[in-house]
DNA sequence: AAACCCGCCTGAGTGC
DNA sequence: TGCACTCAGGCGGGTT
């Protein structure tokens, strides 16, 4: 599940390989990935003569600015985008593929179809950008501001940590991971955290995001000619994905439970709720 | 306003 | 073995 770094490691990779491409035609395969003010039939009629200017990053989402039209893209589990030779065989999973005028394609690839591209006319960027109502990434994270936050929700911590309205671009790998840094319990109510557990949250949540941007975000399975699959943060995990495994402080096997709906690692011996 | 529910999807995992 | 079934998981939209 790409989160902040993993969609970091993409947009650089955008950058580096598809800046200033221009784009021929258009085929949409999945109509639901795509929306656009005049539904796909726009979004295909619009896009050929647009040249990719920048690509931007904001949460997890990533923005494409090209000549006339901008996009408000999310990855969401597992969406990735492609760079290939218009000649290679477009397999089961690419949705949207866009034939550059290089030669080659952008593809966006995606088996659970659960990404989107959004896009919308250049002066309506702003705005669109505004409804998405995000909250500040990690590193512009200040402990009065999440302290004001958590005041007045009574759900686990873990939900506030998921919940991009407050904190944009962690997910729930670098959630858990910022719990077990804090020793704070993922089912922790929000209100009653104590301000050196929140102040470690803010630390955690600063220094992990920034660590795995660092090395190219997490990498979970490994796909082929994908952009953001080169990451390494994946072996500096201590609680996810290692249930059962000792805990690196205190050896006790970590433990998964269910949080929020969402599977949740953590420590039980240095992780506790408390009243 | 906060918090929950549903829908979107399909591969992986489970049970028999 | 192979089949039917269940479920994860981020987010948007709707409801309580």
């Amino acid at each position: 599940m790409p989160e902040l770094p993993e969609v970091e490691t993409v947009r650089r990779g955008l950058e580096k390989l598809v800046i200033g491409k221009e784009v021929k035609s258009v085929t949409v395969l999945w109509d639901n990935i795509v929306q656009a003010p005049g539904g796909v039939a726009d979004f295909v009629h619009r896009m050929p003569g647009q040249s990719l200017l920048s690509v931007e990053r904001i949460g997890k989402f990533l923005i494409f600015n090209w000549t006339d039209v901008a996009w408000i893209a999310h990855l969401r589990m597992e969406g990735k985008y492609l760079y290939v030779p218009t000649t290679e065989s477009v397999d089961a999973y690419s949705h949207v593929i866009l034939h550059l005028t290089d030669g080659y394609d952008l593809r966006y690839r995606d088996v659970r179809k659960f990404g989107r591209i959004h896009m919308v006319d250049k002066n309506q960027l702003e705005q669109a950008i505004n409804a998405l109502n995000l909250g500040p990434e990690p590193k512009d994270l200040t402990t009065v501001y999440l302290k004001g936050k958590l005041e007045k929700r009574k759900r686990p911590i873990k939900g506030v940590l998921l919940d991009q309205s407050v904190i944009a671009g962690i997910g729930n790998i670098y959630a858990d991971e910022v719990l077990y840094a804090a020793k704070v319990h993922p089912e922790q109510a929000a209100n009653t955290l104590t301000d050196p557990e929140i102040q470690a949250i803010v630390d955690a949540s600063q220094a992990i995001i920034g660590h795995a941007v660092e090395v190219g975000g997490t990498t979970i399975r490994s796909y082929t000619n994908a952009f953001g699959e080169n990451g390494h943060y994946q072996q500096y995990l201590q609680a996810y994905g290692r249930t059962g495994k000792p805990c690196a402080r205190c050896g006790t096997p970590i433990e998964k439970i269910s949080v929020s709906q969402r599977g949740s690692h953590f420590c039980p011996n240095c992780q506790k709720v408390h009243g």
